[in-house]
DNA sequence: TATTTAAACTACATAATGTAGTTTATACTT
DNA sequence: AAGTATAAACTACATTATGTAGTTTAAATA
């Protein structure tokens, strides 16, 4: 254990929050280190003590939400990793809650001005995920009609493409029809699921 | 017509092909006006004569590559939307295909340094595409499954995903077969694809 | 050939950056 | 509570990119 000096916390803490409400109110591309250290009411001088430039800064608060999902979204049984009659998986409807508790952060980074490298981190730590949980649930190997990792990249993008629209529109859904409408298009299909049949 | 004089056309063609280099080499954030310009071996001054700043010059990159992707793409008679059994679609394989023949330009804005806001530029376009098609297809009003926006923007950020995927591991499979696969996923669903049922 | 227009060149004012040295305030230790 | 350590503020400065204005040179068009 490092116990932080608490001026440091204050500081680092003064330092991110304003960064956030920046990229919100005029995009990341238009933030200055002035902009950041000016709304956090810290030194501009200051602010190079603990992050090298803004890029650093954007990095390391990422970093910090992308692993504080995966321990929300890891299932904890491998019960929770299937879906059942009606009902979206576990691991799909904390996906979604995750979000929604944290929707101010990713309204931003997902948003008009967000930081669309967001979109990429989080893809990868996603890509990660779907790769070792098919590997759980295929334990019996079958033959795959696809290859394993086209398989990971599609659903990957397929549930973050659904996570963006939601976001884009204010989250009108609640997170459970979100699962349900997701775990539904991965087992049919999108063209059964377009055309009604299946 | 509009015929503009040559030695615009001259200078525009330098700044562009210096722009698109100069990201592959080290991203769009960390390039300045004064990168491009002496790349391209313009003044920096006649730079502002042809666009605002690179923000604008990007803007005008991308819009040309798009414009001319969905024209590529369209389906030139009904025919072309429907996959054959074990033949996908006409347009699948025009997507692939133009994704292929401007491999360099792709490769650079999907790839390490490339312009994170191509991918959301190019996923606009695409979901407009998709969601004209999915009319087109199902002019008998079945009962859908899923509400139409939700499988437009599962269809198009999988299909961006697997194109984002085929490039970041150098196009080693054909666009035949990549337009094969998505085009199975898309018809028994990647659950299905995995376990090798259905 | 004369005229128009683009690009180069020169110069400058402004703003952000990154770093160094010094002073003040806050936290920790004995 | 006093003394020490360390963080943050403050001041100053050198460097770099930006954007704009005015002038000269070169190229395209009529």
């Amino acid at each position: 254990m490092k116990k932080i000096d608490p001026r440091v916390k204050k500081t680092r803490r003064s330092l991110k929050s304003a960064f956030v409400e920046l990229i919100g109110e005029k995009g990341f591309d238009a933030i200055t280190i002035q902009d950041i250290s000016a709304k956090a009411e810290i030194n501009r001088v200051t602010f190079y003590q603990h992050y090298q430039d803004k890029y650093d800064l954007l990095e390391k608060t990422i970093e910090d939400m992308l692993q504080n999902l995966i321990q929300n979204v890891s299932p904890e049984s491998r019960e929770d990793l299937i879906a059942k009659k009606d009902e979206p998986s576990v691991v799909f409807l904390n996906l979604f809650q995750f979000v929604y508790d944290h929707r101010i952060f990713f309204t931003t980074m997902f948003g008009e001005n967000g930081v669309p490298t967001f979109q990429y981190r989080m893809s990868k730590t996603v890509q990660q995920f779907v790769s070792e949980t098919i590997e759980e649930l295929t334990l019996t190997v079958h033959e795959r009609k696809v290859p394993k990792e086209i398989i990971v990249h599609y659903v990957t993008a397929a549930s973050i493409g659904l996570i963006t629209y939601w976001i884009e529109t204010d989250m009108q859904y609640s997170p459970r029809y979100m699962a349900k409408q997701l775990a539904l298009l991965e087992k049919i299909g999108p063209i059964n699921a377009a055309l009604g049949t299946h």
